[in-house]
This record gives C-alpha cells, structure tokens and sequence, in this order.
RNA sequence: AGGGGUGUAGCUCAAUUGGUAGAGCACUGGUUUCCAAAACCAGCGGUUGCGGGUUCGAGUCCCUCCGCCCCUG
C-alpha cells in the first residue's frame, strides 16, 4: 500500500510544463520530452475525454506522433471524471514510463490536479450524487443558511473556513461526514504546505497580459474556424447528453448555446473569447498560489529552444526528492 | 431642411414627485481537495455629450451647440 508520501514523491520527481491555456505549452511539452528521453502525461480535465478535441487544443496527430502521450481520450464525455480519477490514472502513467526508464514530463493547465499530484490528496468518498441533489434541492426549498447551520454543528472548522453562499463546497462538507461520519476539516487539513519551488520542477509558462489575451484571440478564432461547430454537433448526436463537466468545457458550453439557437455565431466568437481569458486568469491565479511553481516569463520573441534551455538547466539543478 | 427621439462606468441599462449616481457584464485580485475549462468571494471604474440658465440643491426642468437614431420631404 502507498502512503500519499510516496506517492508524492514519486510525482515530484516529475517534470511539469504548466501555464494558462494558449501559452505554447503542448509545443514545449513536445520539446522537452525530446529532450528528457520523456514521454508526456497530460495535466487536463477536459483532454481526457473522447471526441472533444478542438475545442480542448488537444495535440494533433502530427504532435502525437512525436513522443508517447497518456491520458488524452480516457473516458466519454457523457461520463463523470474527476481529480481521483485523475490522480489514480496519473500514479499509473508515472510507473508505466518509470518502468521503460524514460522520463514522466506533465503537460498541462489543470491547477487542481497539479496541486493533487504535488500534495496528495485525501481519501475522501467519491461523490455521492443522489445526496447531492437531495440537498440542492433541500437548499432551493429552505435556502443555503440552514445547511450552513447544521454544518457549523458538525464541523465548525468547515464552516468557518467556507464562505456562507458556498454551496457546492458546504454541500461536500455535509456529504463527507454523512459518509465517513468524520468532518471533511479532519480529512483536508495536511495539504496545505508546499515544497520551495527550487526543490521542484514545475515550471509555469507565463506571457504579459497583452499578449497572452492577443494569444487567446487567435486560439478561439482558431477553434471556431476548425470545426468547434461541426465537433459539437458530433459529439451531441453520438453521446445524446453530455456529463456536466464536459458539458461546462469553455467553449462547449457556448457552442452548445449556439446550437440551441440562442446566439449568433458572433456572439458565439465574443462570449468563448470572454471565458478563455477569465479561465487564463484563474489559472494564473493558482500558479502564483502554488510555492512548488516556477515562473517561467516568455518575453516577446523568446524561441521555444530557449525556453527549453531555460527549463533543463534550472530543472536540473532541483533536487526533488530531497 | 422640418418633425420626433436619444446621449449616464469599456459595453448594456437603472436612478421614486429635482436631494452630492447604481446594477449586470467586461477588467483586476482572491478562495480552491472526488463537477475544477466548475463553483464562490472581493476590488477598480462616472466632473451623467459640451456650455449656459432656473433652484438652497439638476442625470432629472429651460436654452444654445455637438453626436447618434427614426419619420417626413
């Protein structure tokens, strides 16, 4: 049985190419895994379902055909994925790539599930779908205050630390000690603290604001002349209904809209450009949150060559496994 | 040219009988542990088109000019 410890340590002699979406990042995972003698797992909760391609920028074939990448197509959009999944598939990938003495190399903007391979993660039920909509559904009837309430009796901490309109996470709250009859604040609690970026190889791709919005213009103006359309037309007709995270995939979820006959194809453009650069932002928010992160600023003109050198050379020097 | 309407935050719009301008979105920052490309929170932002008048006080009433929209010629 692996502790979470070494579970950790086993991610942490990983190397990471993170950043927000539209940052070079597939093309310098690439590199760098030529580089390494790697082969690429990637850190996305969108790639890894089927038949979502160009709206995820999923790797072309070309690019695939470059070095070995794992979990891309893992399961269907109709299902349910999730960061245990994730993390469960991820220590499978790591061991596999170990075994034929190449080098693991994550590629990818997915911040929570960086967090989850660096830190570890609880052993916490899976989620409880009936409970959960018989709470929201408790929640429309009664409103959130109540829910709050009966939490702060069972766990004080929990209640304390989320915030009072919070229901998606006052509602796990509640499940978590439904389930496990121990508060969810007794679980989480140890995977707070990050290792010193230098002792790290994590590395996240970061462009000034200008021209990382430039960057997302042309990435969306991209997809929409691709085929996002025409994809999630496809992926309506194969799949019937989607699960609520793929469904909720930026630029899915318009398209989706768009198909319904509820905007225009220029507002289609408007609106993914709008949720791109607010999910580039989010994303940047948790890198600098991240203490494991390496900044890696790519100034106007910086070759990917350059970048790589960059990397190996300060990648080198960590030491990760103390 | 004449008639009507309109001009408030980057955008779309609010502002009771005139009482020192608000909201959504954008933008920026944050939280983040089994839906995370999600969800939640916070912040920035306006000499109300210009100038004048009435008034203790004008986004709100009056006048000039400017811009835009509609109708008629």
């Amino acid at each position: 049985m692996n502790t979470n410890e070494e579970l950790c340590n086993l991610a942490a002699s990983c190397w990471f190419v993170t950043g927000a979406t539209a940052g070079g990042k597939t093309t310098l995972g690439i590199e760098l895994a030529r580089v390494l003698n790697g082969e690429i797992i990637a850190l996305d909760s969108m790639t890894v379902y089927r038949d979502m391609d160009v709206g995820t920028a999923k790797p072309s074939r070309g690019q695939l055909a470059k070095c070995p990448h794992h979990l891309l197509d893992v399961c269907d959009p109709s299902e349910l994925f999730s960061v245990s999944m994730y993390r469960t598939l991820a220590i499978r990938a790591i061991k596999e790539i170990r075994e034929r003495g190449r080098t693991p190399i994550f590629v990818g903007g997915t911040a929570l599930y960086l967090k989850v391979m660096l830190r570890g993660m609880f052993e916490g039920p899976p989620a409880d779908w009936e409970f959960r909509a018989q709470v929201e559904q408790e929640v429309d009837a009664v409103g959130i205050e109540s829910l709050l309430q009966r939490l702060q009796q069972i766990d004080p901490v929990a209640a304390h630390k989320l915030h009072p309109t919070d229901r998606r996470r006052i509602i796990r709250a509640l499940e978590v000690k439904k389930i496990t009859g121990r508060p969810i604040s007794h679980w989480q609690r140890e995977f707070d603290t990050g290792r010193d970026a230098n002792d790290c190889r994590v590395f996240a791709i970061r462009h000034p604001r200008p021209e990382l919005h430039r960057r997302i213009e042309e990435r969306v103006r991209w997809m929409i002349s691709n085929g996002l359309v025409g994809e999630v037309r496809e992926l309506l007709t194969k799949y019937r209904r989607l699960h609520k995270t793929a469904s909720q995939a930026v630029g899915y979820r318009e398209a989706i809209d768009h198909l319904a006959g509820n905007m225009s194809i220029e507002d289609l453009f408007e609106r993914i450009l709008v949720r791109t650069r607010r999910f580039a932002r989010h994303q940047e928010t948790w890198f600098r949150g991240l203490s494991e992160c390496r900044m890696i600023d790519v100034a106007e003109g910086t070759s990917t060559q350059q970048l790589v050198e960059q990397i190996l050379e300060q990648g080198e020097s960590a030491r990760p496994t103390h």
